[in-house]
RNA sequence: GCACCCAUAGCUCAAUUGGAUAGAGCGGCAGCCUACGAAGCUGUAGGUUGGGGGUUCGAGUCCCCCUGGGUGCACCA
């Protein structure tokens, strides 16, 4: 209908005598009482020609064509608004169209099979993954289901480091472990990881190799723990994010950048570009020349590079496979590295406008109404397998998306386990669950066909509210892919819900009257179509029955 | 000290990216089950959008200053 309006009124403005090249925008305006969809066009155009808004609105109604029976008002309103309300009929007959797009509704292709590659959670197999980076993986998969639903061709990737500082600490502390087993006074590694699940590692090494690794090296009996540990590390974060339905399509290793040249390439490149120079043994990186507060240490006067080299070049490569979007997921504690990443790719000659950078704030647990006290290198954090074992994968991944990616976001245990209103989860399957239990009666009286059903009997107001809202899913489903917002989706998903809610509490579905029963029902089911397909881009189930 | 994020109803958060009278949920109060799921629905109270300036037809949204919280600012990742 937007394309309609704009024609329209587009042609009415040409025939007005006023030169411009304003964008002529049509929205939906906040207040349904203003209508179905709104311009500001006269309120800029006005403040060009210096003329009355209202005015000007005026005469540009008077010169549009406007079909009655497509739109039944138009009004001048506030400033200088044109308003314009539209049939109920122009609404409920698209009804059939969602039921006929059925699982492909809410679909587009807005983004013209660009190849785009999504990088979320890339947490080093250290340890097992927190709540924090259950966050990343529900908004990493979220934004990669939008994409792909708005038609993007989305890979989805996880890049690890599995050779540096932090490899050596769990190797060690994994050795202690182990060694403790068998000399419970053996020294721990000051900056050893704390967690259990070290002990548990360890243990399992014993289990495997009894006493073998005392024997050995202290060099070979790292590598090994090192190995096994990395082994292990990675499948249970693997596995944990399997529960949440996250599988990556890519494992990125930072390693193959080293062994395939990749590092040293971007160094020479940087070189002939005069961007780099040595200082106290050490090669800086002059990210001044490039526009940024301070020169930056690139390779340690040990020889080995700091995390931005890599990051640089592996950023690299991402262009070098051809992705057209790069995006990258990144919790707020890695803000700090972005410009510097972003500087060395344009300075490589890349586009750094194809790389959309999402920061994710963090979360906070509360539990009883109290915070819950995590701390990193102690053992006492819950990690993001304890969480899905308390309340569940679908109660995880729509309470990490239900806020603004950039807000803190508190995450209530004890209401996402309740089992009732409360809970905006099951506010939304129960809606699902009693839209299939509807249409099951409607079968156990008898069966009946949508095929011609008539949706003009629609007519009253909980009905075509809903109507109304099934029909911004597309809408809405492109606008959280373009913006990166994946909480849009849920809060309009709770709109829904809420809107089915009221019309079934207004009507009955099943009625004598078979032709309104056939339109009532096509109604349930386009509903359960969108919040099924929402639920689907959500990673979360619509359960038939709870 | 510098940079980034945040500050909206008692609590947790929205607000179509600069639009009209700032909206939901929870909590409070008052109601609704004699046919399809009450895990539901209806009504009501609750606000100087942290404070102060500015930009303009119009600001929760953009710019500057201040206050208070978070995160960074390494030859750690």
């Amino acid at each position: 209908m937007k394309r309609y309006l704009t024609e329209i009124i587009g042609n009415a403005m040409k025939a007005l005598p006023y030169e411009h090249s304003l964008p002529l925008v049509f929205e939906k305006p906040k207040n349904e009482q203003h209508g179905d969809l709104t311009t500001n066009i006269a309120m800029l155009l006005a403040k060009l020609v210096k003329k009355n808004p209202r005015l000007v609105a005026q005469e540009i109604i008077e010169k549009a064509h406007i079909d009655p029976r497509a739109i039944v008002a138009v009004d001048i309103a506030g400033p200088g608004f044109i308003n314009f309300k539209f049939a109920d009929t122009f609404f409920t007959n698209q009804v059939s169209e969602i039921l006929r797009n059925s699982e492909s509704y809410g679909k587009s292709s807005l983004g013209g099979g660009k190849k785009t590659q999504v990088e979320f959670v890339s947490a080093n197999p250290t340890g097992p993954l927190s709540v924090g980076h259950g966050r990343q993986a529900a908004i990493g998969d979220t934004i990669s289901n939008l994409l792909q639903w708005t038609g993007y061709n989305v890979t989805r990737e996880y890049y690890y480091n599995n050779a540096g500082r932090q490899m050596r600490v769990l190797a060690e502390s994994t050795y202690a472990r182990y060694r403790q087993l068998f000399e419970p006074d053996d020294p721990f590694p000051e900056d050893g990881y704390q967690g259990d699940y070290i002990r548990d590692i360890a243990k399992s090494v014993r289990e495997k190799e009894s006493d073998r690794l005392l024997s050995i090296p202290k060099e070979d009996a790292l590598t090994f723990c090192k190995e096994y540990a990395e082994e292990r590390l990675f499948l249970s974060i693997k596995n944990v994010l399997a529960r949440m339905g996250v599988v990556h399509d890519v494992f990125y290793n930072e390693d193959s950048l080293y062994s395939t040249g990749k590092i040293n390439e971007v160094i020479e490149e940087f070189r002939k570009l005069g961007l780099v120079y040595e200082n106290d043994g050490a090669l800086w990186l002059k990210a001044t020349a490039l526009g940024l507060e301070q020169d930056r240490v690139i390779v340690k006067s040990t020889g080995e590079p700091t995390y931005r080299l890599p990051d640089i070049a592996y950023h690299r490569e991402k262009f070098r496979r051809g992705f057209d979007l790069i995006v990258d997921v990144f919790g707020a504690d890695h803000i700090a590295t972005i410009p510097d990443v972003l500087a060395g790719i344009k300075a490589l000659g890349y586009d750094p406008e194809k790389v959309k950078v999402v920061i994710h704030q963090f979360v906070t647990l509360l539990r009883d109404g109290e915070q819950v006290k995590m701390s990193k290198r102690l053992a006492n954090f819950v990690t993001l397998d304890e969480l899905i074992d308390e309340v569940g994968s679908d109660a995880v991944r729509f309470f990490f998306l239900m806020r603004s990616i950039s807000s803190h976001l508190e995450f209530d245990l004890n209401l996402a386990k309740e089992q009732s209103e409360k809970n905006p989860v099951y506010y939304l399957q129960y809606a699902h669950a009693r839209i299939a239990s509807i249409l099951r009666f409607a079968e156990s009286q008898g069966s009946f066909s949508l095929e011609n059903a008539d949706f003009q009997l629609l007519k009253e107001e909980s009905e075509i509210a809903l109507v109304k809202l099934l029909l911004d899913f597309p809408e809405t489903v492109a606008s959280a892919a373009q913006s990166f917002e994946p909480h849009r989706l849920t809060t309009y998903l709770r709109e829904v819900a809420e809107g089915f809610h009221r019309f079934y509490h207004d009507h009955r579905v099943v009625v004598p009257d078979a032709e309104l029963s056939k339109a009532r029902l096509g109604l349930c089911l386009a509903s359960k179509t969108v919040i099924t397909n929402g639920c689907r881009i959500l990673g979360i189930s619509a359960p038939e029955k709870m």
